[in-house]
DNA sequence: GGCAATAAGGAAACCGGTTACCTAAGAGGA
DNA sequence: TCCTCTTAGGTAACCGGTTTCCTTATTGCC
């Protein structure tokens, strides 16, 4: 591949003279001279080594998105306008998958400071109370490195960070059931459990808001993913006593929890409610429609993508962006029976 | 950061007897100095730069997926698995999102040759049919600057390339539906519409193979995404003598097809039938469980690894694994009342 | 005409590794 | 004892750009 010192030895310059031209720089060149580079350059099918840019201007840019899980929707529609918005100002994306394995996550950090990558959009991989720490500590190394970095979905320190309010977004859809008439409201978390959990602090505050006991019973966790979903709810209908309306902590164990209960040959939207968390086109075209909290996506790959780019310019300020959740009704929830 | 200059003044040897030591070279070094060599490293927070090691090396380890559109759920699919297997052969993964607009992907083409990746795997963006042959160029522009491709889901000269059967996808679903005494039955296909797409090849030859009439007014086109189904159908029901049953070309139009329908106050798997492509749990989910085309993504995404992989090991041979897809029949395909 | 400022371009160091080639010392064999 | 081979390590070129510093020629101004 043709390299300046090729295109200098065909103009008869030196590399000096065709690295000004072809990089745009402002030291002055004879325009003759430009003119039979940039030709030369065309001519030879010349494209500039980004690699041997990045070694000398010691910036790469490439960034990275660091995320649970590529297949799940509300990381895919966070993906999509990040690449976007960065691919504008001239970065590459590296594509982080952890598949929700925390081992995954650290190989992965340690391969970005090696690529000296400039940033990382950050999502923690947690299936366990005490991964937060781990994430904690792959944060830190990053920024020990010097790159700059932008948390998303929890709370770090030391990041700038984009947070969703999900501890109203719960409080809120438990407050939704309740006001429709449900005392037995169960809820649905991820593996990660843990009272700090914001979505279960939000179900339980809200139930203990409006005089309702929060039982033990009524919790269970699954893997984030469908199937999980659908054990969590035959491991909450197991009781003697089930709930009669269900929180779901994310989009696609809410899919599942409700197949599982058709199954269980209830009707959802009658004889039992469920709302569920993140929103996609799927969840209007189930049946019955599910009722959701929204979490904004779209903000918040915006919002994180501002917060990297600021920092890559040179803005050495720690910010955190806090976004709301909201609600959506749907056919999922009615009145208790 | 500690780079191999520092650990060589500290350990007082020369840069290459470090590099020696941590690149893991069989040039022997003496045991006591490797161990000083291995302790400062550590101690310094030494990481390599991979960007200096792709310099010499003249290889990145790294590739790209290019794709048309990351919140599909196809290709987050085959995104999860490639990154995996690639992840495991010390490869990173550019992600490249056209979002369905050609100038994206030449744009992408450009960057990714200038960031010297060493592969690609590529499924091309076409929205015209005339997008083809740009699609084409951008292959050969990768193969010109001796970057490895693979291409899937469409056919490609001088490439390696998966490639999925869907003519007889179509094929297949078109006559499951006549099998029900279907005799009317509407395709809704991609906007890149051409009688050389295979899967409009399956639906009109599986038509003509039972001696029905393939009509234009059976055909319309969408997006690819959820709205553009349901303008799609709702453009076939303009009809006096609308279609009794439905191939759709992609999961989410089907999906947007089968809410139009429902709004149009049809029962979908009594009153019309509907057979989408593409599965994934969702499919199940919806009601009716929807039939579809099921694309084999994982082996896809294997397949296109695994060619990758060989040609980055020095295979020039370039190849074509051929796949089969499988008709999943659910509740959304039923026999003509 | 003399001098400073500007235009145009070259030489060489540098970014952080890798590696071909060279040197020196010690081991082993004839 | 001499020669060869192996071990251990150093020197320096190289990958492909960027940039600082320098030189030379030209222009403008007094």
């Amino acid at each position: 591949m043709a390299t300046i010192y090729d295109i200098a030895k065909e103009a008869g310059v030196s590399a000096a003279t065709v690295s000004r031209v072809l990089a745009g720089s402002n030291h002055p060149v004879r325009e003759e001279t430009r003119k039979r580079i940039l030709n030369l350059a065309d001519e030879m099918g010349y494209r500039p080594n980004t690699i041997a840019k990045s070694l000398t201007k010691k910036t790469t840019k490439t960034v990275a998105l660091l995320v649970p899980s590529i297949t799940n929707f509300f990381y895919t529609q966070i993906a999509d306008v990040i690449c976007d918005l960065l691919a504008e100002e001239g970065y590459s994306v590296f594509l982080c998958n952890t598949k929700r394995q925390i081992e995954k996550e650290c190989l992965h950090i340690e391969t970005l400071i090696e690529r000296r990558v400039d940033g990382v959009i950050f999502s923690s991989t947690r299936t366990k109370p005490e991964d937060n720490l781990i994430n904690q500590q792959n944060i830190d190394k990053l920024k020990k490195y010097g790159i700059s970095t932008v948390a998303f979905g929890s709370h770090f320190k030391n990041t700038s960070q984009v947070y969703i309010n999900t501890y109203r977004g719960a409080f809120e859809a438990t407050e939704h059931l309740i006001g429709l008439g449900h005392r037995r409201i169960g809820f649905i978390d991820g593996l990660a459990v843990g009272t700090r959990q914001s979505r279960r602090r939000g179900w339980r505050d809200a139930l203990s808001a409006h005089n309702l006991p929060v039982l033990d019973e009524l919790v269970a966790s699954g893997n984030l993913e469908v199937d999980g979903g659908a054990a969590a709810a035959d491991a909450l209908w197991q009781s003697s006593e089930p709930p009669t309306a269900l929180v779901v902590a994310n989009h696609l164990m809410a899919l599942g929890a409700m197949g599982e209960l058709k199954a269980r040959g209830y009707t959802v939207g009658e004889d039992v409610s469920v709302v569920g968390f993140d929103d996609s086109e799927i969840s209007a075209l189930v049946d019955p429609p599910l009722s959701v909290v929204r979490q904004p996506t779209e903000e918040v790959a915006r919002a994180a993508s501002q917060l990297l780019l600021k920092q890559l310019a040179g803005d050495g300020e720690l910010e955190l962006v806090e976004l709301e959740t909201k609600l959506i009704i749907r056919a999922s929830t009615a009145r208790k029976k």
